[in-house]
DNA sequence: GAGTGTAGAGCGAGCGCTCGCTCGGTTTTT
DNA sequence: AAAAACCGAGCGAGCGCTCGCTCTACACTC
């Protein structure tokens, strides 16, 4: 049933992965001192890298450029040779995150319909964020220091995701697929479900729960909510709207 | 049908709120320079609010001293004679939203059944979460930044807060009221929505969504999930068990 | 293949500045 | 006039960042 799984969307992202440090390291080469492409590139993913792991241990604001420094073995002036400034490493680590993001979630031609496309688009953000889980969680826990522009842009984001996923209520709702209240109040709540999964990691890593069963156990709850009936038992097969209950809108 | 609303709970609020400080006052005085308790709560209050206000602007590491100084008009030698340090400021923040919470959102004996008593807990959180916005929020943001045991009493307090959900999704198991999959995961999914609340208030202000909208939408969602029948239309009736469907649990 | 010039990469002590916090003196209250 | 509260210049530590220097790799000369 769905259109994609974790082992399938793992081996499609290993494909472009090691391109993304390339790409930053392009989008950024006039601000760095370092010319030859094949030296730069270990240097600036370690960087990046140990970075955001000091960053989601004590706050971004609260990692020192010589912690930075020390953790990655570079020294002040090597590093300097990197990034431009603090300020610079930021917007690399954001650009870093923007692009696999952009690579990743667009739905492709052969997903239609509303609830396949909701799938696709709940599970690959899922996912993705499993992939990338340090960069996710920077970006929720950093925005509010960004710049105007970068905080815009942050919040220009979580409104796109937000309306893709209201999109498929609405297209559900029209098709007779779904059959939910407020299709944009429900993308907010949906989305929040998404962020938990790398909002507090270490509660579900406690808990033994992966990525799937994650994955899994959201779905059904949305599905419970957006599909005109259901069954609370896992597996079940009711997609068609014959089994719909009319439900009376009037009742007190 | 609502065990409270969000009218009659700032109500209650009302009546305790301004002995919230007086009792961080209390806990803390043997650090606090100040004397004479009526000089001192108006002023602590004022610090304790610029303080939240500030650090949720641009996080309480990147708040300085003297910009509380500033905002508060109080001089940088009067400002640590109500706290003994930054760090120690940060305690009697976090003191101030925990006692709130210990007040708040006790199960009153007369609140009996599952989805009662889980109706009560969920809107007691979303309107206290409301009516410390800032509180709640600072304490999201700035618990990584906590010392070690700090840090452990805000996740017993998450985990805490899940598993009253949790216990009562498994007594409405249990009584037939509720049918759900995982009570364990469900429990913090749910918070998760109720977190979303404080965490993008800037969201829902936008798109003129209140509190009680937000709460009514919410408690659809998780009823749509953890009855065992429903229907989609806002204000139905069914909660009696006479109209549950039995739904097969084997089938494909 | 040994010697040499050079550009790229790496280094870390030190600069100017801001931070949390203090303390001797002043104003206000009782 | 004593006690309480307030004030803000000044302290050492730590911050982001720089700059004069060294090291390394490789092309070129003889």
């Amino acid at each position: 049933m769905p259109e994609v799984d974790y082992q399938r969307f793992r081996e499609r992202v290993a494909a472009w992965q090691p391109e993304l440090v390339r790409e930053v390291f392009r989008q950024h080469q006039h601000l760095i001192r370092v010319k030859k492409e094949e030296v730069a590139l270990d240097r600036l993913d370690l960087i990046l890298r140990t970075a955001l792991d000091i960053s989601n241990r004590k706050g971004f604001k609260s990692m020192s450029v010589r912690d930075l420094s020390e953790a990655t073995g570079i020294s002040m002036g090597a590093l300097y040779a990197y990034i431009d400034s603090k300020d610079g490493l930021l917007d690399m680590i954001m650009a870093y995150g923007s692009v696999a993001a952009r690579w990743a979630v667009q739905v492709p031609d052969q997903v239609v319909g509303a609830r396949s496309r909701l799938d696709w688009v709940l599970r690959s953000h899922l996912y993705l964020s499993e992939v990338l889980l340090p960069w996710f969680f920077f970006a929720f826990m950093e925005a509010r220091h960004f710049s105007q522009r970068a905080r815009e842009q942050a919040m220009g984001s979580e409104l796109w995701m937000e309306r893709l996923i209201s999109e498929c209520l609405e297209e559900g709702n029209a098709s007779g697929e779904f059959a939910v209240a407020r299709p944009d109040l429900a993308g907010a709540l949906i989305k929040s479900l998404l962020q938990d999964w790398y909002l507090k990691r270490w509660k579900y890593r406690r808990r033994n729960v992966d990525v799937e069963a994650y994955t899994g156990t959201v779905m059904e709850f949305i599905e419970a909510w957006v599909l005109p009936d259901r069954s609370t038992a896992p597996g079940r097969v009711q997609t068609d709207q014959s089994s719909r209950v009319n439900h009376e809108k009037g009742s007190v």
